[in-house]
DNA sequence: GATCCACGGGAATACACGGATG
DNA sequence: CATCCGTGTATTCCCGTGGATC
């Protein structure tokens, strides 16, 4: 966008009289196009592991870690993209046109585990990625996908595959990984995780990249956000109270920041009031289950997310009597609401707390599930 | 007929608590 | 007093079945 388009959409906001512009651009779980903003120097260190790969050759596989909300997956996704685009020359359909070798450039693939979460899943939505035909979800073998994916390398010179958000309580491992890519003479793969890399494969440290938490950059990045979507540049003094609160945490800092906006726009004002900001930073569990991390959950299991959060009243409910309740709702058994709620519970995407117990005497204390995020957001970016 | 996996439910285990036992 | 036991409930674990698709 240049700066003509610039000046005439602040115009048009200004006429429009709105204060958000772009939700995507406030938007906890989406990743601007743009150049991430302050990870200049990491982005160097992962060049230089790859380097490998400005020769046509191959990177040593790689793990990328750190705490969340640090921007591994703004970085690798940026990442990734960006190198498609300088050094894949050949797209999936146009095969026709290679290079003196005789084979087609480097192929780059960005998967997130919370969407693939077996070997089959992994190996379909790699193929998916390599072919421009569709890959069927079923009826298929996870052997034949192998098949299809070596045939498919056997054309270009080789696959570096990100694969986001490893080691999460409901993902595929390092390991997993390393098992998975095994196969493939010509693929190297990088895994993005929170967990520290000790105890885990790849045990030579140059094949570990840190990603630390942010400090003063988040104050940047609110700002940078906040200039995109909104149409009043954000108060700095409202943007340094976020980032102190998030206490280096993008992903909580913008989700309070989109509530704040949500707030305002709310109550019909054109500009974050303090207590906007007071509102965001109230509604946002700090450290609690990300926005991305709710939004891949399966389409039952956010219905039933969804269903909880409508139920009426009491604030005091046994998980049995909650899951009843919410059966009622959808078409699922109150057996299996009960055990996504644990499981959801175990992931950390619900709070279990004790409840009260109402007059019962014998047995185990039942407890009650609680979102462990904002559910203003999740509404919000579910229904959309 | 083959494939994968979400659902559903039952078995196994954990926990709470009062009372019996050592 | 400490530990075990029995009973009842909560929670976790596990796996067979069937739907959808090739």
């Amino acid at each position: 966008m240049d700066l003509a388009e610039r000046i005439a959409r602040r115009r048009t906001r200004r006429t429009e009289n709105r204060l958000v512009v772009d939700w995507d651009a406030l938007n906890p779980a989406v990743h601007p196009p743009q150049d991430p903003v302050g990870r200049e120097a990491l982005f160097e260190a992962l060049l230089d592991r790859l380097d490998p790969l400005f020769d046509g050759g191959l990177p040593r596989n790689m793990y990328v870690w750190g705490p969340r909300g640090s921007g591994k997956s703004a970085i690798v996704t940026h990442l990734l993209s960006t190198l498609k685009q300088e050094l894949s020359s050949q797209r999936p359909l146009y095969t026709a046109t290679r290079g003196e070798s005789g084979l087609s450039g480097t192929r780059f693939v960005y998967l997130d585990a919370r969407r693939a979460t077996s070997r089959f899943q992994l190996y379909r939505q790699v193929l998916d990625e390599l072919r421009a035909e569709t890959i069927p979800r079923r009826g298929v073998s996870t052997d034949e996908l192998r098949d299809a994916i070596e045939s498919e390398l056997a054309t270009a010179e080789g696959m570096l595959v990100a694969v986001d958000h490893v080691g999460e309580p409901d993902t595929v491992t390092l390991r997993d990984l390393q098992g998975f890519f095994e196969p493939f003479e010509t693929a190297a793969w990088i895994g993005v995780g929170r967990t520290s890399p000790d105890g885990l494969p790849l045990p030579m440290p140059e094949r570990h990249v840190h990603v630390p938490p942010y400090s003063y950059e988040l104050v940047d990045i609110l700002t940078v956000r906040g200039t995109r979507g909104l149409s009043r540049a954000l108060d700095h003094v409202h943007a340094q109270r976020i980032a102190d609160w998030a206490d280096g945490d993008a992903h909580d800092a913008l989700a309070a920041l989109f509530i704040a906006a949500l707030n305002a726009e709310e109550a019909g004002e054109t500009r974050l009031r303090d207590t906007d900001i007071d509102a965001g930073i109230e509604a946002v569990p700090p450290g609690g289950a990300t926005l991305g991390q709710v939004l891949t959950l399966s389409e039952n299991e956010q219905r039933v997310l969804r269903t909880l959060l409508d139920l009426p009243g009491d604030d005091e409910r046994s998980i049995d009597a909650e899951a009843e309740r919410v059966a009622e709702r959808t078409d699922l058994t109150s057996a299996t609401v009960k055990r996504l709620l644990y499981e959801l519970a175990q992931t950390g995407v619900l709070q279990r707390t004790e409840v009260s117990s109402g007059g019962q005497v014998v047995g185990r204390q039942p407890s009650m599930v609680t979102p462990n995020f904002s559910p203003t957001l999740f509404e919000r970016l579910h229904d959309q």
